[in-house]
Order: structure tokens, then C-alpha cells, then sequence
DNA sequence: TATGATT
């Protein structure tokens, strides 16, 4: 297939067949493959772009030129994918790295070819990645896991040139590394065999390998971080209507609990009090806060008066709240926007607990059919949910015994109630994406966590009862 | 079933 090297040329250049519809791939028709008789090439082979290359010279021209620093694998001209022209540049591999090595240090811009102004370029290819695609970002190593642990798991896939276990500055594994191997393809061979493949010893969830972040996504990744602190400082207030049928199940929950701690003859009252004024349902929220208080407080409080709840926390947990709260007219949009699971409340129906709970189900099950939140306000959620992890000390929950079907949802609009909820995760299995049925909300201020607890421990769901404490902090028992 | 998803 030479092409007669200068002469003039026909302008189409080579036929069709032989012009690049597999220029990158390994056995392209045009490129000079040894087959079968040299079918290996190092793990760590490096692929060079050479450029720079009269228009004229096919890979038989080149070939005798790069022989002479090693056997070669593989060696393709480029050439425009539609016209078949030559590209004046091409991929080679030798087999073995080394003599990638010896013809980069002899050729790269040491000699010019024949009807070149320019130095001949032999390099590592781009897709080779300038380092970037050859480094694995590993996580979910167990914490015991030192260096020479990554080395064993990631030998058998190649050369590794680096290998680097992240540690505090006590000296303690952050259960991850950076492995950089010598070559693109040893890196992705070792994803595709390791990523998920086994949970180390001591890790909460598989064995993550994946490309470590170029530095434009770790740019990127800071900017994220930095637009979700202020979010995290300038919280938007939360309209009430936000807080969603889900809420109101609850509401009317904790109204049948200290209709029940009152005794009998305040049931009513509670009852009514839920489909009243929304100032009053969430001071019922708020009420189990003093259970002691409430249930002996002397019965001096009329049946208007809600028992026990200084007005401090009141303001203090519910403080978003409140505008809204004032400037609305009753809880008519709570039941009236068709987003209630169930209608206000029916004469018949038996265990408001269990309609409580029904109403949580349904709404777990169909997040996106209500939705009140999203639909209508859809700046709301985004800021609340997506970055930020963690509250300041004494902000953030741990919660355990969630319903299998709980989400992120879910969990937000469980604790809404108690004030600005900055994030809400639920823990969920990599390989299945079920629950693990614990997970973790943080507020922007202790006392709306104080709240919740107060409210949420033990609140019932089913057969199962919720624990809802502080996030042990992780510096719990560090010695200093 | 048990404590934030990492660079």
C-alpha cells in the first residue's frame, strides 16, 4: 500500500479500505500489527505519538526508522477519518516500555525527516494521560491497610510507580490511596478487576478504584464545597407549606400521644388542636420535650391552653418557621393542596398511630407524586440536601431503626419540623441500594437537635421504634 | 442491621 513517497500524489489519497475507520483501535487494517507471531506487549507498554512525519511515508516507510529501538507492537498512521489524508502523525507501541523509552530519548526532536521544517515528535500519546489516567484513587481500604497491602492488590495489574496510603496527621489511614501504574491500561485493568469486587477488612461498604480527579475536578470539587457553606450560613427560610403532607402525619402523631399522656378527657382537644392553627400543631411537636412537666403540670391550663412549652424553644427550634407560620391563615393549605395522604381526620378511623404511619408509607413509596417541596419550591431542596454533610458540634443526629423504604426525602421531611435541616442522608448498601436503615440529619443549631431528639427517639413506626441521639464524634476517646 | 460517601 506505499504511496509513492513525493510524486504527485492523486488527491484522494489512499482507497477507502485502507484510510481509518480503526486508526485508534488495536488491529486497524492500515496499521502495521505484527499478529499473532508478537501478540504480547508489556503491561506497562507505553503508546507514543510521533509527529511530524513527511505526508508521504506509510508504516512500511517508518517501520525500518523505530525498529531499530525494539520490536514493535503496533504502529498506525493517522489519517483524516473522512478523506483517508494523511495526518503527517502517528501511534506507536513498542512491545516492551523500555524501547518506548530509548526511541523518545533518541528521536524526539534530535532529527527532522525528509521535507520537514520541523523536528521529528516522539512522545507518550495524549490518551496516555499525562499522569492523571494512569492514577487510581482507591477507597474503602480497611484503616490497617499500609502501603505494601495497595502494593499486593494492585501488582498483579502492572508496574506501580507510586503508591501512597492518606493519612491524618497522627499518622492514621483515611481508609484510602493513590496508586499510579506505569501505564493507562494497567490502571484500568485494575478497575475493572477490583472496583467493588471485595470489602476490606474494617470498611463500611466495597473496595472503590477509580481515576483520581484531574485537577479541574478537584478545582471543581472545591468550588461545590465552597457554594455549600453558603448555603449552609445564609439557610432560606422554609415556607410552610415545605413541610408537606408527611409532616402532617406526624403532627397529628404526637397530638394522639399527649392526647394519651393527658388522660382522656384532653383527647379531644389534642385532636383538634392538630387541624387548628399550624402555630399550635407545631408547639405539639415541641411538647414532648417536658413529658414530665406535661404530664404533671397541675391542670390549672384551660383546654385552650397548650402545657408546658416555654415560649424560648418554641422561637428557638421552629425560628424559620415562623414568619410563614404568622402570615398564614390556617392549615387549610396543609390538607386543601391534594397532597395529603390521607384526609383530615375521619370519625372512624381507630389508631391514629397507625394512620400516622400510613401516611409516612404511602409518601415513602411515592416521594415524587407529592413532592411538595420540588414542585414548588425548587431552589429549596437542592440547598438543603446536596453538599453539606455535617452541622456544627451538637447539630448533627444519628438515626437508626428508619423503615427500609426511607430516603434522603423521607428523612428531611421526618425532621423538618424541628428546624433547618442542612443535611439528611440515609445509608444505603453499594452493591444492592437498599437501606441500611440508619442515617444521619444535621440542623444549623444545637437546640433544633435537642428538639428532635426530645420529639423523635423511640417515636414508633411500625414494629420498629426510632433512635435518635447526637452523631458520636469521631474524636470521641482520642487521646492527646 | 450500628455513626457522614474519601482526593
Amino acid at each position: 500500500m506505499a504511496a509513492a513517497p513525493g510524486g504527485s500524489a492523486p488527491p484522494a489519497g489512499p482507497s477507502p479500505r485502507l484510510g481509518f475507520s480503526t486508526a485508534d483501535s488495536g488491529v486497524g487494517m492500515s496499521g502495521l500489527n505484527p499478529g499473532p507471531a508478537v501478540p504480547m506487549k508489556d503491561h506497562d507498554a507505553i503508546k507514543l505519538f510521533v509527529g511530524q512525519i513527511p505526508r508521504g511515508l506509510d508504516e512500511q516507510d517508518l517501520k525500518p526508522l523505530f525498529e531499530e529501538f525494539g520490536r514493535i507492537y503496533e504502529l498506525t498512521v493517522l489519517k483524516d477519518r473522512l478523506t483517508g489524508l494523511h495526518k503527517g502523525c502517528a501511534f506507536l507501541t513498542y512491545c516492551a516500555r523500555d524501547s518506548a523509552l530509548k526511541a523518545q530519548s533518541a528521536l524526539h526532536e534530535q532529527k527532522t525527516l525528509p521535507g520537514m521544517n520541523r523536528p521529528i515528535q516522539v512522545k507518550p500519546a495524549a490518551s496516555e494521560g499525562r499522569g492523571e489516567d494512569r492514577k487510581l484513587f482507591v477507597g474503602m481500604l480497611g484503616k490497617q491497610q499500609g502501603e505494601e497491602d495497595v502494593r499486593r492488590l494492585f501488582q498483579p495489574f502492572g508496574h506501580i510507580e507510586e503508591c501512597t496510603v492518606l493519612r491524618s496527621p497522627d499518622g492514621t489511614s483515611k481508609g484510602c490511596a493513590f496508586v499510579k501504574f506505569g501505564s493507562q491500561g494497567e490502571a484500568q485493568a485494575a478497575i475493572q478487576s477490583l472496583h467493588g469486587s471485595r470489602t476490606m477488612a474494617g470498611a463500611s461498604s466495597s473496595l472503590v478504584v477509580k481515576l483520581a480527579d484531574t485537577d479541574r475536578e478537584r478545582a471543581l470539587r472545591r468550588m461545590q464545597q465552597m457554594a455549600g457553606q453558603l448555603g449552609a450560613f445564609h439557610p432560606a427560610p422554609l415556607p410552610l407549606g415545605a413541610c408537606g403532607a408527611y409532616t402532617t402525619a406526624i403532627l397529628q402523631h404526637q397530638a394522639a400521644l399527649l392526647a394519651a399522656a393527658q388522660g382522656p378527657g384532653l383527647g379531644p382537644v389534642a385532636a383538634v388542636a392538630a387541624q387548628m392553627q399550624h402555630v399550635a400543631a407545631f408547639s405539639l411537636v415541641a411538647a414532648p420535650l417536658l413529658p414530665a412537666a406535661a404530664a404533671s403540670s397541675p391542670p390549672g391550663g384551660g383546654p385552650g391552653t397548650l402545657p408546658g412549652l416555654p415560649a424560648p424553644i418554641g422561637v428557638n427550634g421552629f425560628g424559620p418557621l415562623t414568619p410563614q407560620t404568622n402570615g398564614q391563615p390556617g392549615s387549610d393549605t396543609l390538607y386543601n393542596n391534594g397532597l395529603s395522604p390521607y384526609p383530615a381526620q375521619s370519625p372512624g378511623v381507630a389508631d391514629p398511630l397507625q394512620q400516622a404511619y400510613a401516611g409516612m408509607h404511602h409518601y415513602a413509596a411515592y416521594p415524587s407524586a407529592y413532592a411538595p417541596v420540588s414542585t414548588a419550591f425548587p431552589q429549596q431542596p437542592s440547598a438543603l440536601s446536596q453538599q453539606q454533610r455535617e452541622g456544627p458540634e451538637g447539630c448533627n443526629l444519628f438515626i437508626y431503626h428508619l423503615p427500609q423504604e426511607f430516603g434522603d426525602a423521607e428523612l428531611i421531611q421526618t425532621f423538618l419540623p424541628f428546624g433547618a435541616v442542612v443535611s439528611a442522608k440515609v445509608f444505603v448498601d453499594r452493591a444492592t441500594n437498599q437501606s441500611k436503615c440508619f442515617g444521619f440529619v444535621s440542623f444549623d443549631n444545637p437546640t433544633s437537635a435537642q428538639t428532635a431528639i426530645q420529639a423523635m427517639n423511640g417515636f414508633q413506626i411500625g414494629m420498629k421504634r426510632l433512635k435518635v441521639q447526637l452523631k458520636r464524634p469521631k474524636d470521641a476517646n482520642r487521646p492527646y
